[in-house]
DNA sequence: GATGAATGAGAATTCATTCAT
DNA sequence: TATGAATGAATTCTCATTCAT
């Protein structure tokens, strides 16, 4: 009996890895621009243009899916906090240089973190998104952190006021700007210089 | 759907508001116990009690019956608010009050709570939920003030935290503890105080 | 407010109690023809010329359909075996009686009566069809037992073996004929008769 | 499917025969756990842990699989009918054995006889299974038989009333105890002296 | 004003089967 | 020879909506 040539079954196996990764990023792009509730076989398939069978055949079920795409969207949130960890780390001036990013990030990519923010919710509804979700909170609660060590607590309001920022700056009608926010970080990240300049201290 | 005039108002009028208040509480609690994504004309009328038909009767589609319930949620949240802002007047410590509060509502309303964030986000997608949105924020806003004039980008940081706390305590396996919110709160509420007690400053 | 007409509501009512019996018709028509294994909601919507969404709308599932098909056909069984009453009740042999009966079922029926035996045994899988296939039993029981009291053994024994010739003439090639089945029920009826007319006894 | 000469038969043949054996065993244990309308490529392929696609290799459709199960199903059934002889013919009471072998075989393999039936009834449909069936019939008459030659008629009727009192013994909620059985049995096999012990006979 | 009846469209999923390897 | 990959067709069921009454 020929056992088939390693490069034959990798082929076959590499074919199906990559439809794989395919219906995940189209599932991502539909939540990002219809959301979650648009997320179906038949979307999902016309998306990344395969038959809608492809789908049932390469998951489990919506689930399945949308466990697989939360934890491709993570690895993505990972790379653009690190990129951005970079970005900070090379400026005096953090308070700036968060706003800056919440205001891009809200700025140009809206549809996507909407879609995120979707996704986050509807893990507090299907246990079967939660361990997704939680590696999301812990790469973003790592990227808030920085790496040094910090106050938790103060830590803990920043990461929060974070995904508040974020979220009403999603249903705002206008996004805000880094001016914007600025002040709001400033006083966050570093509260006796704030208001010591505004007066409050002394 | 043309509201009719107050002299009309006879028995057969207010039976039709009875019955349109009915769908839309009936609408709440499919939100929160099962999430909008199984807000349908069908799920609403078994709950509700009513025929499926007199859901289209009432209402110009789902997205009209979201906004009626996007206002009369926010109508319960701000007496919620109003009940809260009595209690937190009579106390000192603001923070263990707040976070006493938070604690309270991720413990014991923590599917209403999810619901309402669902719509909330929902009203990113949706243009015609958009001011009953505006209304929500506002009125939470307003709270977070608390009727005085405080710095700006104070409040609207405790604001954004607020809603990152809660929506991180949607989504955490176990909801936090009034213990572990009161320091986060205090920092974001008496910043000097919380950094003095910690020995950051002087 | 005006309440509509009685017969307004009767005739809507009526309209649609007909096309629940037109379904009801179909699926036994498609069972018999097709077996169980052929019931589903385009077949059945095919053979009553309605669309499949009807069949959803009129029964909560399969099962509820088969139910109520179990049902129907059971009213057929025992008006049938009322007929049969009277005809066997008309005449001394009642071996040769129900001999040619049984024989004429599976000539002139088979493919019905195969149904039915179908939908019997379905109910062995399916809780939800128990109680229907109990009136089933509970009807030929009565048909077999004949108005009068007879020895409980004995008609339980006869009973028995209707079902048994009744199932082995579905799978024979050649259905058995009236004259293959008639000792088999003499044996049955009239034991004694049958045994001293082959001279076992004396 | 040909079947391969003898001398072909080395290890990589009777690898596949064991396979196809396990397929067939996995469709038999399918049928009995969940009914004949469960078979399907994919449940027995799971069943018996194969990939789907070798019950496509190894049989030529659906049909020609519970054809192979209802031949091996039947061997099954003879090596149980011949053991059960053997029981029998060690007691002088045969109806009493008898119907506590029928008693049992309704407790302890409700679901395996159940099985049986529908695969029994399903040939009535497929002429396909057709011969299957009859070799199973003429197992189980023979059965009946005893090997030695009774009386043709009373003998029919007797492997017809087993049948029927199995089939109902399946459906009935509970299945019916030996003690139940037994007088049926004895007005089946010695009519006679039935009938004389409850002074039918003079 | 209010609602049973009705249905085309779409949901998730399973199916038998084919085919390239 | 055996099997992963793949898919068109089917499954049951739900949906929002229309319409006659």
């Amino acid at each position: 009996m020929t056992r088939p040539r390693a490069e034959e079954t990798d082929g076959r196996r590499a074919k199906g890895e990559r439809r794989r990764r395919a219906i995940i990023d189209a599932a991502l792009r539909v939540v990002a621009r219809e959301g979650v509730g648009a997320v179906s076989h038949r979307n999902i398939a016309r998306e990344a243009d395969v038959p809608p069978a492809s789908i049932a055949y390469y998951f489990d079920g919506i689930d399945d899916l949308l466990v697989a795409a939360l934890m491709e969207g993570c690895e993505g949130l990972i790379a653009q906090l690190d990129q951005l960890h970079e970005q900070v780390r090379e400026r005096a001036d953090w308070p700036r240089a968060i706003a800056e990013n919440l205001a891009g990030v809200l700025r140009d990519h809206r549809e996507r973190t909407l879609g995120e923010y979707e996704l986050y919710l509807l893990a507090a509804r299907r246990p079967a998104l939660r361990p997704a979700a939680r590696r999301w909170i812990e790469a973003a609660s790592g990227y808030v952190n920085g790496g040094r060590g910090g106050d938790g607590p103060a830590i803990r309001a920043l990461f929060a006021a974070i995904d508040g920022i974020l979220m009403q700056g999603l249903i705002a009608d206008e996004p805000p700007t880094a001016d914007d926010l600025e002040p709001v970080l400033r006083f966050l990240v570093q509260p006796v210089d704030y208001l010591r300049d505004r007066g409050y201290l002394d």
